[in-house]
DNA sequence: ATGCATGAGCT
DNA sequence: GCTCATGCATA
């Protein structure tokens, strides 16, 4: 049930994606059970060639029933549109766009890409536990699988990231496990992770053995939280976002220095790159809502 | 589940 | 100096 319906996550090398957030169906169905999740289309955006124009590209469209429709365009300021020319080592090949528009949202994907195809044999439709060249699709498919599993298992994710400690060497924090089911990672991440959690799934059931919960000590330095005033200075920076998401060195400075955000520098940074990073994978409505007209 | 932060690699 | 993978702290 719930099959089609999802709103989306985007993915993309490096370009830029949003997605849209609400687009459940308002079916008043009793049932509900679920919360809505947003679970999603991925798109990836191969690289962008050499010529770019990708990366400032494409908006969303609108939604269709449900939703407001809500989208807006993302417009770098005249100039400057450089996107990284991450080549990508051949292999892997991965990478299919597929917009598809559910009910209620959307959005698009610039999108290039490689065949998936590795040269040959017939692939066959398997759904192996492939390592390789997992499509969207399939992490899409597998993230699902895995935390229904893992919930029916009566596992945490905190648990999964301590087990998978002792499984290989590499422990995960709740956090990642959490970002994974969620499809938030990047594609390169999730493709990275798919195989270790993969395993766990198989491994599970031996391990009835009381997990070594802790060794993990708790290391000192203890980060400090920035606490961005409500309001204000995170909607001028959404907004100085939405008219230029990568900022030239004396574009920051100006920003910086007029907006009510001045003098944290290095919350300014991180923002910037963590909204660039997840490819903007938080929910735009809500920047054009709180869109300040001009405060650069 | 998500906001802010760190640090390793790259360029 | 930037991107990416990851996580602490917290809503």
């Amino acid at each position: 049930h719930q099959g089609a319906a999802h709103a989306g996550a985007a993915w993309a090398q490096g370009g830029t994606a949003h997605h849209l957030g609400p687009a459940m169906s308002p079916s008043p169905g009793a049932g509900g059970g679920h919360q809505p999740q947003p679970l999603g289309l991925y798109a990836q955006a191969a690289y962008p060639g050499g010529g770019g124009s990708g990366l400032a590209g494409m908006l969303a469209a609108g939604g269709g029933g449900a939703g407001p429709g809500l989208h807006h365009a993302l417009h770098e300021d005249g100039h400057e549109a450089q996107l990284e020319p991450s080549p990508p080592p051949h292999l892997g090949a991965h990478g299919h766009a597929h917009g598809h528009a559910h009910a209620g949202g959307l959005h698009a994907a610039a999108a290039a890409h490689l065949h998936p195809g590795a040269g040959g044999g017939g692939s066959s439709v398997g759904e192996h536990s492939d390592e390789d060249a997992p499509s969207s699709d399939d992490l899409e498919q597998f993230a699902k699988q895995f935390k229904q599993r893992r919930i029916k298992l009566g596992f945490t994710q905190a648990d999964v990231g301590l087990a998978l400690g002792t499984l290989y060497g590499n422990v995960f924090s709740q956090t990642t496990i959490c970002r994974f089911e969620a499809l938030q990672l990047s594609f390169k991440n999730m493709c990275k992770l798919k195989p270790l959690l993969n395993k766990w799934l198989e491994t599970d059931s031996s391990s009835g053995s009381p997990t070594n919960l802790d060794k993990i000590a708790a290391q000192g330095r203890k980060r400090k939280r920035t606490s961005i005033e409500v309001g204000g200075q995170r909607r001028a920076s959404r907004a100085n976002f939405l008219k230029c998401p990568k900022p030239s060195g004396a574009r920051k400075s100006r920003t910086l220095a007029n907006s009510p955000a001045a003098g944290k520098r290095r919350w300014c940074a991180s923002w910037f790159c963590n909204l660039v990073a997840l490819d903007f994978t938080k929910s735009p409505e809500t920047l054009e809502q709180n869109q300040t007209p001009d405060d650069l």
